[in-house]
DNA sequence: CTGAAAGCGCTAACAA
DNA sequence: TTGTTAGCGCTTTCAG
């Protein structure tokens, strides 16, 4: 079965493909007979206007790249579903490009992007570093980052002032006298937990205080839970216990069960990207609505506003707020 | 800037286009100092090919199209990994398409990807009708499909025998006394749970017996959770009760443990779709290690295998089996 | 309002 | 071994 293109349409209707082309893209100047013509041939033959051969034709494809980490977690998942609904407003397609951990493949990918001329791409990932953005950039693409605050020319963000965060958590927790805040590591987001310690730093600072609790989880340990378990006792305990995934959250919670720290009396805990499952654990933890669809809704959304301006968009920077969900790992 | 072409490079390096063409194509046929000089070129200017235009020349676009379920559980993220993983070995790009519960957008993804012209197609879903596939199998685009057993001439399939499952389980069950049953309704996986009931069915019928404690959720309750904390009592429990998420399985560990029963002497608690979360409960919940990230990575193989192969793939239906692994919510 | 024809960038015979 | 040229399917001036 023969591919039917433009032509078959023309002929069958008796018109040039011209024509065709016109009423396929909604053009004003078609007379209602003709365009009524060629509707019926298109409808007989089962007609589908070939994407790829537009593209080639406008320089342009209506679909963008997406690169995020292939770690799956809920968040992620959620980014990409608010990119998906908005890029379906608007007609985008989305190529997903994911970054596996350590292999420095980012070169592939982005060859691999500009290959597909995108009109657009959309990352969130830690790893893309500047000079690997300069290289899209150098190809025009326009890019938006979802996490990082940056912009210049062709490129937009989307994220969430981590550190605002962390300083206005922990000036409040001092306020109340807790001043034994720790912060547990998560080495798979990097960037976040800086963002996060940098809060965290001023806020003790600007309380005359200096900001010591970070727990790092030595290599060695192949869960959070079995450093946990042996660093954690009755005796050697922080007041507020910061992670910043649930499943941290719970090795919390877990570890300090057997350690018989009762929370939240003992010591609070709270976890920064809430989910769920905070939710179905008992007591329930505590955390930070951290709004995962809207990144990736706004993303997408500035992305087109980026592709369909003339001009370029003024504001390129785009911060979005957290609400904090008390539950009953905090008092 | 000009986007540089073919025709940039066959000047720069004084060749023609077609040599050009060659050296990007690892054609033998050019002697080594051409291919020098191209490469030279190619370097100095920066030139990437054009996707489009070899999709358009080549009538094959490198990129498969996949569709999946906009829920974002975990369990779709692994399977978007194996396939993503085995795609790069194979040089295929992913058009990643959502389908949002309720709506009938179906036919609008399917125009879709006729018109994107991908060389073929993976599908997570259960809510893709026989038909609604015959129309894509029309346009002779190879497809594989994931969680349903079925093939075709132009269709294979990857799945999980969860009837089966459901089955082996439930006659265990029975050897050792517990008749006391029950599966837990989960309405986002109609397909998974119905092979479960039918496997469950079958298992009580050959031991003389009918299944009959089928927990139906009423819309009316916004979650799991809130009707089983009515529906459990220490006086109404099932002997052995199976969930398909971990979500679900939470719920009741929770509301059991509200109940005052105990798991699992007084209630033993099982979860399909096993998942870490399972193992961060307590007691920890057992559960079946579902191969997620395996049913992508294979039904991209099989499908760069329909793909590739002139003569008919001979095994179009794939099984994958699953590990039960016990932990503490079961006896 | 409609048709003819020149691209869009690349591949693949076919010649040379 | 290399160059010439005819498509791949569609859009878009430019004439008519």
């Amino acid at each position: 079965m023969k591919r039917i293109t433009i032509y078959d349409v023309a002929k069958e209707a008796d018109v040039s493909l011209a024509t065709v082309s016109r009423v396929i893209n909604g053009s004003e100047v078609v007379r209602e007979d003709t365009r009524i013509k060629v509707q019926e041939a298109i409808e007989k033959l089962g007609y589908k206007p070939n994407a790829i051969a537009q593209g080639l034709a406008l320089s342009k494809t209506t679909t963008i790249g997406l690169i995020v980490p292939e770690a799956s977690y809920f968040y992620t998942g959620q980014i990409i579903n608010g990119l998906i609904d908005v890029a379906k407003i608007y007609k985008y397609n989305i190529m997903l490009h994911t970054t596996t951990e350590g292999i420095t493949e980012m070169n592939d990918i982005i060859e691999n992007i500009i290959k597909s001329r995108v009109d657009g791409v959309v990352i969130f990932n830690d790893k893309l570093n500047k000079e690997e953005l300069n290289q899209l950039t150098r190809y025009q693409v326009p890019i938006v980052v979802i996490g990082n605050r940056m912009s210049d020319e062709t490129v937009g963000s989307v994220y969430v002032d981590y550190a605002k965060l962390a300083f206005d958590y922990a000036c409040d927790c001092i306020k109340q006298g807790k001043k034994q805040i720790a912060l547990i590591e998560d080495r798979k987001n990097p960037a976040m937990i800086k963002q996060l310690r940098e809060g965290l730093t001023r806020a003790f600072e600007e309380n005359g205080m200096t900001f010591e609790n970070y727990i790092e989880i030595p290599k060695e340990y192949r869960s959070s839970y079995l450093f946990l378990k042996e660093y954690l006792t009755k005796e050697n305990r922080p007041e507020v216990v910061i992670t910043y995934r649930d499943s941290q959250a719970m090795a919390v919670m877990n570890t300090a069960k057997e350690a018989g720290i009762s929370i939240p009396e003992e010591m609070e805990l709270v976890c920064i990207l809430d989910s769920k499952y905070n939710a179905m654990a008992r007591p329930q933890i505590s955390g930070f609505k951290i709004p995962d669809y809207d990144l990736g809704a706004v993303a997408m959304r500035l992305l087109t506003k980026m592709l369909h301006e003339e001009n370029e968009v003024s504001d390129k920077e785009i911060e979005l707020s957290y609400i904090f969900t008390p539950r009953k790992s905090t008092k």
